[in-house]
DNA sequence: AAAGCGCGCAACCGCCTCCCA
DNA sequence: ATGGGAGGCGGTTGCGCGCTT
């Protein structure tokens, strides 16, 4: 005998989520917090298994979630961790703020693969990868050449280009990756039992080589959530795809599309930075998502079931005016807290 | 303009770990 | 100590979209 189903899938829903879905899913949660997953779709009025509640949940609804690209800083900081961690997408993701395992191992297999095998390293061991004897036809298509001198290039290059292992970016980084990487072993090997010290330990490490975690601008609650005078217009285009500028912080609400809807809902005006919510606000909702701010919890509540009569007016009064799930990715510039489409 | 292809990412699957009775 | 349940986690899949031909 197997292993039980986490559920019974007979009659329940799969595949992408609709907008009444999400909507009822933070209603639920934003009502009665995070609580046994397993009773959440059947007290929601969801056909989903619990699991996929708490998936979509955790990697796409969360307000905390900061989504867009992935900055160079924490691109640079997952190699780092994913050094010393190997594929523990999950403790990766504890140290980038607002970032979610599955976005970070998304992110890790279609993109710093790539720029490291380009580089010449081996994503598995962090280590360079076996030089190419002189025969071209040995050249490994993991070690293209030519883009290593212009590492914006997302296309594989020719395999019939000789590698230039002699750049100096691509020693530059070997070295600096080999270099956290001997300091880690033994540490990695204490991160079982200290846990609690991970993040000591980890900056401690980083400064082996020319970057340090130390660099990474964290982000803090308020700047995670959405200042008050954010304002979210509905997206302009369809698209789902993200575009971003490197220097700006990237929040993306949300960006699901809808395949099959074609009304789109919207969602309640949604005021995340009311002036009570602070650093405290912030740790419960960490702890127990603001169980213990009721006013909070009703101001959302409110605002989640009057989504009837919302109109373009409304758009200055510092509030969601769409539906979270019908948001293209937006990006808040980091001078002026405004949201901005992308286009 | 249309078909084919590749990429990115949301979602699923199933094993693992933790917690509690 | 142990067995079961629930959540967590990492690997994988499949769909949609954009780009190329």
């Amino acid at each position: 005998m197997g292993r039980q189903p986490c559920c019974d899938k007979v009659g329940l829903k799969q595949g992408p989520w609709t907008a009444e879905e999400d909507k009822k899913l933070i209603n639920f949660i934003l009502t009665n917090g995070q609580c046994c997953w397993r009773a959440v779709p059947k007290l929601a009025g969801l056909l989903r298994c619990g699991k996929s509640c708490r998936l979509r949940w955790t990697n796409y609804l969360r307000p905390d979630l900061k989504r867009g690209l992935l900055s160079e800083y924490e691109e640079k900081m997952v190699i780092d961790l994913h050094a010393q961690l190997g594929n523990r997408w999950s403790k990766i993701a504890s140290h980038l703020p607002g970032r979610t395992d599955n976005e970070i191992k998304n992110h890790w297999n279609t993109h710093i693969k790539k720029k490291l095998k380009k580089m010449g390293i081996d994503p598995l061991t962090h280590k360079p990868l076996p030089l190419p004897t002189s025969s071209t036809e040995q050249q490994s298509p993991l070690l293209p050449s030519a883009l290593v001198n212009e590492p914006s290039q997302t296309r594989e290059n020719s395999p019939s280009k000789p590698m230039e292992y002699q750049n100096s970016e691509s020693i530059e980084v070997v070295n600096e990756t080999i270099s956290i990487q001997s300091s880690s072993i033994t540490e990695v090997a204490k991160d079982e039992q200290e846990d609690g010290e991970e993040s000591t330990m980890i900056a401690k490490e980083s400064q082996v080589g020319d970057f340090c975690t130390d660099e990474v601008p964290l982000i803090e609650p308020h700047e995670i959530m959405l200042p008050n005078d954010v304002n979210i217009l509905p997206p302009l285009s369809s698209s789902s795809s993200s575009s971003s500028t490197s220097s700006n912080y990237n929040i993306t609400i949300c960006n699901q599309n809808y395949a099959h809807e074609e009304q789109h809902q919207f969602l309640p005006s949604f005021d995340w930075c009311s002036s009570s919510f602070d650093s405290t606000t912030y740790s419960n909702f960490e702890a127990g998502f603001w169980d213990d701010d009721d006013e909070f919890i009703n101001s959302l509540s409110m605002l989640i079931n009057d989504c009837d009569e919302i109109d373009t007016t409304t758009r200055n009064d510092a509030t969601f005016t769409q539906d979270l799930t019908q948001c293209s990715r937006m990006l808040i510039d980091d001078d002026t807290w405004k949201f901005e489409q992308l286009l």
